[in-house]
DNA sequence: GTCTATGCAAACGTTTTGCAGTGGG
DNA sequence: CCCACTGCAAAACGTTTGCATAGAC
């Protein structure tokens, strides 16, 4: 059913390349280096479809929108530096599990967001 | 220079009425009960300007989008149950700040979400 | 009377969809 | 040869903006 083409590995090649969470225009930019004729319309299908596959994952950033990173990763969260605008991941979890939830709720997942300064510009 | 009308009313009524965060469809049908005119445009605008004036605080949710909740209650999370969809505040924090940084970084503010089955949806 | 806030409609950016045609199996 | 996938254009969606005017002060 699930067919190879040249544009889902272009756009597969772009996460590869780059090891930091990409939006779709910069997927759809880095993709066209390899395949000049891809679509966005291609680049949202097969996002949803590597997400569905397990490949990649979605990060939903409060303020940037929608980004992508390879599920490969494993758990971590985001920090996102409103001096330089750069997003860095966070290894580990710094939740504690008993205090996440209300008696008798089940949580599956969950996803934070930090906002601050990174230390590049801390310092300067 | 602010002025009171009786849309932003409505408006922060909305808010007052329910106790729960609202989207701005929610927001817009709850006041144009009671200002028939309301338009959305206004309602975008009023959102704006009391999120700014510290009334407000805005929730980014990963999959929903934007809500909108009182600034007073203070800082808490969210749980979203995906089988009844309703969105639930978690009091407190149950983030580890050690463990919240990269060294050097300054965290200044998070956002946290727990997807899961809430304990009326578990039980059945 | 002044000038801010409103209502309306158009514009906007992002994502989705319908459809005809390409190309992978 | 078939049918999933693509490219394109239009549509859909949530949000913002320009402008004339209502209404707060």
């Amino acid at each position: 059913m699930e067919r190879k083409t040249i544009q889902k590995d272009a756009i597969k090649e772009a996460f590869l390349s780059k090891s930091r969470p990409l939006r779709v225009d910069e997927v759809l930019l880095i993709g066209r280096k390899k395949v000049r004729s891809l679509n966005q319309a291609t680049v949202y299908r097969n996002l949803k479809s590597l997400v569905e596959a397990g490949w990649l994952k979605t990060i939903h950033h409060p303020e940037l929108g929608v980004f992508y990173e390879r599920a490969e990763q494993g758990h971590h969260h985001h920090f996102h530096c409103h001096a330089c605008n750069r997003l860095f991941e966070i290894p580990g979890c710094a939740l504690r599990k008993k205090e996440s939830a209300l008696p008798g709720f089940v949580v599956e997942r969950h996803e934070v967001f930090f906002f601050g300064v990174c230390s590049s510009c801390a310092h300067t």
